[in-house]
DNA sequence: GTAATATGCACCCAGGAGGTTGCATATGAC
DNA sequence: GTCATATGCAACCTCCTGGGTGCATATTAC
């Protein structure tokens, strides 16, 4: 019943990209930075980092057109958060895949049976 | 107690080429089929693909090199399949990042008290 | 042995990603 | 008003990635 085109509401072509987001070590540490400690300016978030507050600033754009962070002006500075709903979305992808995985053991179990 | 550098066993230096090899729309579906269908060759795996044989098998590399899929010779032709340990692996990334997240506003809630 | 099948290997190409620098602009501090 | 701070924008560079082609090689089928 499962087709390996669409899975629970997050169609191929959108998890890609989602992944692909995650997929670059820079901005898994914004990610972790931001779960751990919160909202923060990107002044905030440049601290520490090895690379240019531009570089940053373009990092933070690819997270949240991703949809895996949001941010808000405020004042003169940008304050950006962790948006944890794309999370739990990559989250189930992964799950459905490993679900159909077993489900594909079980049928070849069968099979051999 | 949770550092931005190292989550569960996974470092962010390796979790980022993980998540980066889930990032490719090809690669996804290959995974799909695989997950749903089960091993195949590559032969099998380029039926329906869009792109080249060469193409796929780039693909599949990619796939093996992050862990995410392992091959074996058989005779003339390479049978692929799903590794899903790693699946889990990258499941578990997200699952912390989320926690660190829920625990940040928990936190922050606590402040504002 | 010969032909067909299934891959592997080596290049080539175009486009996008990640980084940097320099300069413009908006806001808060005094 | 003036200055320092926090960003935004744009141009440029380099490298990696995804895709393609042509040809060599190994196996199985007849």
């Amino acid at each position: 019943m499962s087709t390996a085109e669409s899975t629970n509401g997050l169609p191929i072509g959108e998890a890609a990209p989602l992944f692909a987001a995650l997929g670059d070590e820079t901005r898994l540490r914004l990610l972790a930075r931001l779960a751990d400690r919160g909202p923060g300016s990107i002044t905030d978030l440049c601290s520490g980092a090895r690379v240019s507050r531009q570089s940053i600033t373009k990092h933070l754009v690819v997270l949240e057109h991703a949809g895996l962070v949001r941010s808000r002006r405020e004042g003169r500075e940008r304050v950006c958060e962790l948006a944890p709903g794309r999370l739990q979305e990559a989250h189930g992808y992964l799950d459905v895949i490993s679900r159909q995985w077993d489900s594909a053991l079980e049928r070849l179990r069968f099979f051999v049976e």
